[in-house]
DNA sequence: CCGACTCTACCCAGATTG
DNA sequence: GGCGCAATCTGGGTAGAG
């Protein structure tokens, strides 16, 4: 809560959807959808021009695909996309040392901390020069609220969009939120909102008559008084520059749902190697393990397992996992499975170590940090079996390498992009984000002379530094 | 020794967010 | 009838330590 909006939320415009009209001239101004491609892919972002149609975030593909059958689906390119919110991110660090990254596309930043503003006037000319510097440096739209709280400018921001700045002085907070649905509140989203309308609740000025404890009563400590305060338009969460991993997990959802029991062994297996590979990728070691599990009628369930101490050792986190999934029936199908790491060690597997041995020095026990709580049997023979099992059936090579929307280079035709491919031909546009929209030719899928290629620049003479962001060549991304 | 009590850790589900 | 993925937070239940 401060007296002038120097607190700044910038939102930018639909963004995968946005870059990927950016590189692709032929698709401005034409319905774009993001998003998961298989059978049950969601939508991840789309264009304006797709929004008119009815489409709009989470949204089931299929349904998607009803409304807009005539839009370009596409599949995400995250390593593209960080590279562009990376040249953002930057762009906002010359404003504050105080940004705080909510994703890709989103954050915080504390004007006031780094001298960008001090009152209305001078925030407010920050804000149009951001929004100025990010059309410059990539070519894409972003929209900014400016507010006194996090609250507000993040709901500034959303009034500005596409393509504004809204700006609300203190002082006139309550009388803006009264009328406005529960719903525009942070921590207020389909159950709650529910439940505070069958209490009687709609907008946000009933939440403040209710009174706190109505509030309390009805959500429980922290939500009730949070929400009351919120309601009033009372918000003083600090924007926080960096906030440390609590946990790390991986799910899958599969394209059918899967029965055997031995087939599903085998998946959360393998998920729990990546989500070790992460884990310590990250420098961390966790100590609870995290079972997730989606049966076929959508029913979701959770189980978990608290070691000793904190592991970064793939077996102990396939066996754990794998007894998990022992307490869980899989009758019917299961649709999901995930492996998760929480409790987060920030220190490394050997300091870890070092400081149980010391512990074990001055009581006598034995350092146990991969020892289980739950005292599972030993279960060897469960390493060899990943390795030999039958890999699931995945999207071909063909599939991966000329997935929809990915750049590709053609010796003779230069710089393209996939349309679609099948049936062993590939479909490719050539243009690239500086040139006019281009026209479509059809190659054979193993054509030698076209090749996969890293995503141009959006705007002439910038960096992509996608090379840089793109870590590894297997599929899943870094 | 037993029962009542408090504190803490853990477990799980559900909700929310982008 | 269709519903991804990752992370965080909370409420409420249970169990063990003291």
């Amino acid at each position: 809560m401060r007296a002038a909006p120097t607190i700044l939320h910038l939102d930018m415009d639909a963004f995968f959807a946005a870059a990927e009209q950016a590189a692709k001239p032929s698709l401005r101004g034409k319905p774009v959808v993001v998003g998961g491609l298989g059978p049950r892919g969601v939508v991840a972002t789309c264009s304006y021009e797709a929004r008119r149609f009815g489409v709009h975030s989470a949204m089931p593909m299929g349904q998607a695909r009803r409304l807009a059958p005539n839009a370009a689906y596409l599949v995400p390119r995250f390593a593209f996309y960080r590279a562009i919110s990376e040249q953002v991110m930057e762009l906002l660090g010359r404003l504050s040392p105080l940004v705080e990254p909510l994703s890709l596309d989103e954050a915080f930043v504390d004007l006031e901390a780094g001298g960008a503003a001090d009152d209305a006037a001078s925030a407010r000319e920050a804000g149009e020069r951001l929004r100025r510097d990010i059309l410059g440096a990539t070519g894409l739209t972003g929209s900014v609220g400016l507010a006194g709280s996090k609250m507000i400018a993040k709901i500034a921001s959303e009034e500005a969009k596409p393509d504004g700045l809204v700006l609300i002085e203190p002082g006139t907070e309550r009388e803006l939120l009264g009328p406005k649905s529960v719903r525009i509140l942070p921590g207020v989203g389909p159950a709650t909102g529910e439940h505070l309308r069958r209490a009687g609740m709609t907008t946000v000025s009933d939440l403040a008559e209710a009174g706190e404890d109505e509030l309390v009563r009805l959500l429980g400590r922290a939500h009730g008084t949070s929400l009351y305060r919120m309601a009033q338009g009372y918000d003083d969460r600090p924007v926080v520059a960096e906030r440390d991993a609590k946990s790390v997990s991986v799910e899958d959802t599969f394209d059918v749902d899967l029965h055997d029991r031995l087939r599903i062994r085998m998946e959360v297996e393998r998920l729990a190697e990546r989500c070790v590979g992460r884990l310590r990728g990250s420098g961390h070691s966790g100590r609870t393990i995290v079972l997730k599990v989606r049966r076929y009628d959508f029913s979701t369930l959770t189980r978990s397992e608290t070691l000793r101490g904190p592991t970064d050792d793939p077996v102990v986190v396939r066996e754990a996992a794998g007894r998990l999934l022992e307490s869980v029936d899989t009758t019917g199908g299961i649709r999901l499975l995930g492996v998760g790491v929480s409790g987060l060690a920030d220190y490394t597997q050997e300091d870890l170590f070092a400081q149980a041995e010391a512990r074990a020095e001055e009581t006598g026990t034995r350092p146990g940090p991969a020892d289980t709580a739950g005292e599972g049997p030993e279960t060897a023979p469960a390493a060899r079996e990943a390795e030999t099992a039958v890999p699931e059936p995945e999207p071909s090579a063909a599939e991966r390498r000329w997935a929809p929307g990915h750049d590709v280079r053609h010796s003779a035709f230069g710089a393209g992009w996939v349309q679609g491919s099948g049936v062993g031909r590939v479909t490719v546009r050539f243009e690239e984000p500086g040139s006019a929209p281009g026209r479509v030719r059809t190659f054979l899928v193993d054509d030698p002379d076209l090749a996969p290629a890293d995503p141009l620049p959006l705007v002439e003479g910038g960096p992509t530094g996608v090379a840089a962001a793109r870590t590894g060549p297997g599929p899943g991304g870094p």
